[in-house]
DNA sequence: CTATGGATTGACGCTGACGTCAACGCAACA
DNA sequence: TGTTGCGTTGACGTCAGCGTCAATCCATAG
C-alpha cells in the first residue's frame, strides 16, 4: 500500500502522513521507485492516533500508543504509559471542565445583570464550536506565581 | 499618561497596547515628540479587555465592548452587541462543556477498561492546562457534511 | 558630553498540525 | 508523444496574540 491509499482508508490526507512520518510516528519503508510503502499495521497505528486525535489529544500524547501497538501489542493502550496519559489527560479535562464552568457562570451572570437594565434583543442564531484541550495552550510564557486564572 | 505607564497600570506590555492599537482597540493621540499619550479613558477601555480575555473571549469580541465604553456609557456591557457576544459565548461554553463532558467520560471508560487487564501503575502527578473556548479553532477548512465531532 | 531610560517603527519568531504550492520523477494509457 | 495521475522533497502560509530583537530618537541627570 502506498501512501495516497493509506491516506484514504485512515481518513487523512498525504501531507498529514509524511507530517506524522516527520514526527518519527510513522516507520516508513521504501520500495524500489522510493515510493513509501505501509502495511495493515500502519493502518492501525494511523486509526488509533485519529481516534485519540479526535478526542483532543497531541499528536505527541499519541506516541505511547503508537509505540505500544508496534511493540506487539493488540491495543494501543494496552501498556502503562498510554495509561498515564489516559490519566493526565482525565485530570486536564476534569480541570478544563471545572474552569469552563467557572466562566460559564461568571458570564451568564454578567449577561443576567445588564439584560436588567435595559430590554433584551431578540434571540438569533449562535455558532459554537470547542476546543479540547491541547492545542494552542495560550501562550503562557510569563511565569505566573501561583494561583492564577488560566486562560 | 504614555505607554508604558499605561501598561504597568493595566497589567500588560507596551507591546501589547501597540498591538491592540493596530487592531483598532485603541485610539491614540500624540504629543509634540511623537509619543502616544493615553487618557484615564483608555485604562478602562484597557481592563475591559483584560478582563474579557481573561474569560476566554477573542480580542475581536471585545470590540463592541470597547465600542460601547467609547460611546460614553458607563460599562461595556450596557450595549446589545455587547450582550449578543455573551449570548452567543455562552452557548459555545455550553457546547465545549458537553463535548469535553462526553470525551471525558470516552477516556474514563477507556482507561477503566484498559486497566483490567494489567495491574495499573502509580499514581504520579498531573500539570493540567486548558482552553477557554474560541483561541486556534482546530483548522475545520476541510467541509463538514453534518454531524462531525468537533475537535 | 555622555549615559540612561523610555519612546518610536519595522520585522521576524513562536506554538500545532497541517494546507498549499513548486518543481520534479516515474509509470501506464492513448 | 503526450498526458494524466500518482509519487517525491522543500519551503512557505495559516491562525492569535503577542515576545523579542534592532536601529533610532528624545529628554533628562550626572
Amino acid at each position: 500500500m502506498r501512501i495516497g491509499e493509506l491516506a484514504e482508508r485512515a481518513g487523512t490526507t498525504t501531507r498529514t502522513l509524511r507530517y506524522y512520518e516527520s514526527r518519527g510516528l510513522l516507520t516508513v519503508a521504501r520500495d524500489a521507485q522510493g515510493y513509501r510503502t505501509f502495511g495493515e499495521d500502519d493502518l492501525r497505528v494511523l486509526r488509533q492516533i485519529r481516534a485519540l486525535r479526535e478526542n483532543g489529544f497531541e499528536l505527541e500524547e499519541t506516541r505511547p500508543f503508537v509505540e505500544c501497538l508496534r511493540a506487539g501489542h493488540p491495543e494501543g493502550d494496552s501498556c502503562p504509559d498510554s495509561l498515564e496519559v489516559y490519566r493526565r489527560k482525565l485530570a486536564e479535562l476534569d480541570a478544563c471542565i471545572a474552569e469552563l464552568r467557572s466562566v460559564r457562570e461568571e458570564v451568564g451572570a454578567r449577561l443576567a445583570r445588564a439584560e436588567v437594565e435595559a430590554t433584551a434583543g431578540s434571540p438569533h442564531g449562535p455558532e459554537p464550536r470547542c476546543e479540547l484541550a491541547p492545542p494552542n495552550p495560550v501562550p503562557d510564557t510569563r511565569q505566573e506565581p501561583e494561583g492564577d486564572t488560566m486562560p
